[in-house]
DNA sequence: CCCGACTATTCAGTGTTACTATCTACTGGT
DNA sequence: ACCAGTAGATAGTAACACTGAATAGTCGGG
């Protein structure tokens, strides 16, 4: 993709990790693989690991470690409390924005 | 406003500016009180300076110094054609990322 | 029995961006 | 002379996503 797509994630690929951990616990090789197949192509995945331990030490995530089948253990996170009023501050934000942009694209004051 | 909406501003302010300049040229003093009036409340006019100035090297806007009535000249931004397509790329990514969230919203796939 | 493929996580270093705070500079009114 | 309003520049900081590599575990094939 392209470096505009990369800066416009600043602050909403974490709304998104987090929207996806309020509809079912995920582990982070699962949301990445997640993520490129709804046409993220390219999300790094250090850049998923380096966003879950980052909502994990501010408390918005439950971690649970649960052995796979196949590979190392996997760490499932959970969205706490905490973690979906932060979301839901995060769509108000999100609308707050996306309504502005489309008012500008369409030409309006 | 809160540190959520700083975030989300990195590589959207950018496209902002470049479509307000779409609209009619305009200088930095100028676009910072027009993105107050918009609810953009606490947009730090250091930012705008800055930002213009990266798009300025990087050859997105034409630059002409006009003399103030009030104050110093004026650095007044006009966009050009590679502005314009940028902003058209722009739009283009950001359609992607609204489509994306907003199904994420819905609850959908 | 080792080697590659797949699963899964971690980490050090880099670049971009917006913020804070401060500084310069010009005008007009008191 | 001073101050408020207009207008722009800049040095330093913090947050965030990316790159690239390393580590670790399980499995099947040669």
């Amino acid at each position: 993709m392209g470096k505009q797509v990369t800066e416009m994630l600043k602050g909403t690929l974490e709304g998104i990790v987090l929207a996806i951990l309020s509809g079912r616990p995920a582990y982070g090789y699962e949301i990445t693989a997640w993520l490129r197949e709804k046409g993220f192509s390219d999300i790094a995945e250090g850049t998923i690991y380096a966003l879950l331990i980052r909502i994990e030490q501010r408390g918005l995530v439950d971690v649970e470690k649960v052995p796979s089948e196949k590979g190392p253990p996997r760490k499932v996170y959970s969205l706490n409390a905490q973690g979906q009023a932060y979301l839901d501050e995060f769509w108000r934000t999100w609308s707050f924005l996306a309504e502005r942009l489309e008012r500008l694209r369409e030409g309006g004051s």
